[in-house]
DNA sequence: GCGCCTCACTTAAACGTTTTCGTAATTTAG
DNA sequence: CTAAATTACGAAAACGTTTAAGTGAGGCGC
């Protein structure tokens, strides 16, 4: 391992001359700059991240919290845009990024020891249960820390837009002649939360009946929970003409409970989604739904996260908003009635 | 910051002392170690990885290769998966993982420069062009190196068994009743080439004709090139009545072409896939295809890997193959004719 | 000629660990 | 009872950086 030492020895100055070559500071003569730096190509000189972290404390790196979901992980489409927003953002602004996890060096430990550990400049909070105990410990401490989708008080925080996403869902079968307009929803979140309240609202403003049937507990990325709170829709007296889905994944349950039931989708029962994954759009109708910019939630995650590490004082405490856009499919059409 | 120090002067032992209590060296009295591991818990003592790495040169972390493959990156299903297995895998044993990027420091990089810098203990190589020179200068530098779905002459890999699975699905057709069966394959890869291969053997094997309008360069998840080159199959005189495509993914393309031909999907013209990815499973009718194990890809890469890096010489360079198996779906149906 | 800058470089301490070696006290062997 | 071995600890160096402080040489104004 080729290090400042011996870059010095090979100059023949010193090992902070090199320091300073290397790092651009003023106080080292051109031709001197430049001759050092061509003899550490020339050696194939690399700095250590370790050493460099220690002396500065510092270290160029974020720890981001993404963990497994019910079995999922990365593998939901929506998660892993928006990490992969966060990634080439952090990348492209000089961090580097390492996953946060409850093990270090087999035994398990705190997120936060994690993070202490490893030193990371700053935490972005992408996927997570984030009413665990280990979450809000971390949360708590003095470490910089942007959430996706969910507010600390405090802390900055980069928000879908899910109150004018649902309120477009809405809006869009109201206007496509529904009245009667069902909502599965996921599990208590502060997502959730903001969804049902704009579900709600947006009712009372069109002056749409919403029995307490029509709204039902379901479950993200469960095509099965969607499966069955479909079916039992269905079954009801003055079933419902339209029914949104907590996600795009979940919906074809729906779909399936439908077909099943032996009604024809979608001239029978119209449906909605969200998010805008992939698969919505390839679908046979293409299913109307709301597109999260997910990538855009990331890459702005790891703006304000870094810009908050780099400008500890000016850096503003904010709630980001990054807004979706409605696409519009086939699977809503005028109900018969 | 609490440090060893710290804890030696509230104990009144030396920093050496402390260091070995908390790491558990014999040659510290029972009662001794006792005290000091309360009170460095009472000071919420956390190690220090960068001094730790400093000076012993391990960091226990490893690097991860995943670049953004025509700009899908970690949204790509099957690699996503291949992913996380790698991460829990590599957390249950005590390392942690960071991407490897081409920039640090906001300096463009190579990554063997990225991970010098780091000091990864090693490096998975799981989504990436590896024909890049970058990624040939990483493997042949002494950083321990395992692949997924690709082997470099002296280093381990984890294969997905390409050979068995395109057999499988020709074999399955063949049971079928098919005889003029279409593979439209993906780019010029190393998986490519065992599946091509395969696919010639297996046909080959069946005396089945293959003639080269059968034999396809598609893309890997691009659904528009497999519908360009699905209509064009669909205009042979001689016209295939089973087509493979590339992965579960791109096919949707090909089924849209099939119907846009005004073909019915299954009856006239049956289908499968690839890698088994979720959608394959929630369509109708469901696709037979391929599914491989990519969780278990990943757990055997990092698995494989950290056995190399905790023991250098015992540790045996191999390839190991992972099998998956063929899901029947409801996507080929016995042909007309 | 004197004091004062500026420039270009060096010295040395420090960051928090680990680990080798040394040593004093205690135990064991003969 | 002496010598050797063992036990429990400490001193100090080292890992590769950064950076504050110091130093000597040369230039400048007066």
């Amino acid at each position: 391992m080729v290090s400042l030492k011996m870059i010095a020895e090979v100059c023949g100055v010193s090992v902070a001359t090199v320091s300073k070559a290397l790092n651009g500071h003023k106080d080292v003569k051109d031709e001197t700059r430049e001759m050092i730096r061509r003899k550490a190509d020339e050696l194939g000189y690399m700095a250590n991240s370790a050493a460099r972290m220690l002396k500065t404390n510092r270290s160029h790196n974020l720890g981001v919290l993404f963990e497994d979901q019910g079995g999922r992980g990365l593998t939901h489409e929506f998660f892993a845009t928006v990490l992969e927003g966060f990634k080439v953002e952090a990348a492209s602004r000089g961090y580097d990024i390492t996953f946060i996890s409850k093990s270090l060096l087999n035994r398990s430990s705190s997120y936060l020891q994690h993070c202490k550990y490893r030193g990371f400049d700053g935490v972005g909070i992408i996927c997570v249960k984030f009413r665990d105990a280990d979450v809000l410990e971390l949360v708590e401490s003095d470490i910089p820390v942007v959430t996706v989708d969910h507010e600390f008080e405090g802390h900055s925080a980069v928000l879908s837009d899910n109150i004018t996403g649902i309120a477009a869902l809405v809006k869009y079968a109201y206007e496509k002649g529904h009245r009667k307009i069902a909502y599965i929803h996921g599990e208590e979140t502060y997502v959730t939360e903001k969804r049902l309240q704009s579900f709600r609202t947006m009712c009372n403003c069109l002056e749409l009946l919403t029995p307490n049937d029509y709204i039902r507990q379901g479950m993200y990325y469960e095509p099965d929970v969607s499966y069955r709170e479909t079916l039992s829709l269905l079954q009801l007296e003055d079933r419902p003409t339209c029914i949104i889905y907590p996600d795009d994944f979940s919906m074809i349950g729906g779909i399936n409970a439908v077909r099943d039931a032996g009604l024809r989708f979608p001239e029978d029962i119209s449906i909605m989604g969200y998010d805008g994954i992939d698969i919505s759009q390839v679908m046979n109708p293409r299913i109307t739904t709301y597109q999260q910019n997910a990538g855009a939630l990331g890459r702005a995650a790891a703006a304000k996260l870094i810009e908050s590490i780099e400008n500890p004082e000016s850096s503003i405490c904010e709630s980001i908003n990054v807004s979706g856009r409605l696409l519009e499919g086939a699977s809503v059409v005028r109900p018969c009635i």
